[in-house]
DNA sequence: GTCTATATACGGATAGAC
DNA sequence: GTCTATCCGTATATAGAC
């Protein structure tokens, strides 16, 4: 690709996302101003609407590559076949991914009111594949007779609530190693479904 | 106390702050404006400052009113002596009390962010007061033998994260009845913290 | 691709009449 | 206590020059 003068779309482009992810985690979608954005990249407003056709395809497409990439990930790691180490595997998979990523999480959780209909409706088609991962694990769990629990779906989402409110308290430079966070939180997503 | 000429203080004053809360858990506090609150009150928009110094104001009344009525209720109930009753108790108080409150509970977490510092710092304050019942309940517990776990504090926050998750997907005219969600989490808590 | 300038609308908050 | 009117600032998005 030959470049125009002045043209640092490469650059740009990416600044464009992780500052408005930034800055939205932080003061909410509503809250902060396309300037606002533009200020922080450095260039001006006029500018942003080369990289997103407003802001609402901008906050959109923070959420759904969020969960394109939690979705790609899962399906790249290596699954064991026993039922409570599938579910252990998951646990620590879903700390691992979720707590470096705190900003995406906070948005991708709580912007979904700031999606049109149409958004939304894709964005929660995602979260509920993610989930239909680890109910698949905890009805398999129960068919072998590892599990038990009164309901699977109900189960699931009492999980990843657990799991994900994480992010709302836990600061890496605290007094809690991840390695100790896995082995809580294993111990006691463990404990809950155990026959 | 006299009534002034096209006086409503005692009609409009709590108006307000319902038709605040559920517009603020349904847009998020920046993307509601003073003039949409008023319109739907009833009144016009410098009315409102009748009834609160600025928007922030009216954003921390509306939390803090929401914790402090969460932690009378928790004073108020009658709690079992044994431990295991205990966290039985809380964990059907709690969702009990947060079910029918959706939209205060989804204000007084997420909009933590539009709080100022000073604020932000006494609702904390009064959510950490809250979450020091749960962690005593499975703190005498472990000393009693009965509850077994790696930390108390994460234990805590883990179990009220799950519980609290509720409100993002249940809906009161759903397949599932409160007392059946009751005793779906009650298993799930007693389990995750049994020895 | 980025800039400046601008169209058009809405924001919080206040003043003063009734 | 509520109204009308307004101050003053900021919002998203676009047009056209470079």
């Amino acid at each position: 690709m030959a470049r125009k003068q002045g043209s640092h779309s490469d650059i740009t482009g990416p600044k464009v996302q992780q500052t408005a992810l930034r800055l939205i985690a932080q003061h909410g979608f509503a809250a902060v101003s396309m300037r606002q954005i533009a200020a922080e990249v450095g260039v001006q407003a006029g500018a942003l609407y080369n990289y997103t056709s407003d802001k609402q395809t901008l906050l959109f497409d923070l959420m759904r590559d969020h969960m394109v990439a939690l979705l790609a990930a899962w399906e790249a790691e290596a699954k064991p076949d026993d039922p409570v180490a599938r579910l252990d595997h998951f646990t620590r998979f879903h700390i691992r991914f979720h707590l470096p990523r705190a900003d995406q999480v906070f948005v991708a959780y709580m912007e979904l009111r700031n999606l049109t209909p149409e958004n939304f409706a894709k964005v929660e088609a995602l979260r509920r594949q993610y989930e239909d991962r680890l109910e698949d694990i905890l009805r398999d769990g129960t068919a072998a007779g590892v599990f038990a629990m009164q309901d699977s779906r109900v189960t699931t989402r009492a999980l990843i609530a657990m799991l994900t409110g994480l992010i709302n308290w836990y600061r890496s430079d605290g007094r809690i190693e991840t390695a100790r966070i896995e082995a809580i939180y294993g111990d006691l997503v463990r404990k809950a479904v155990a026959v």
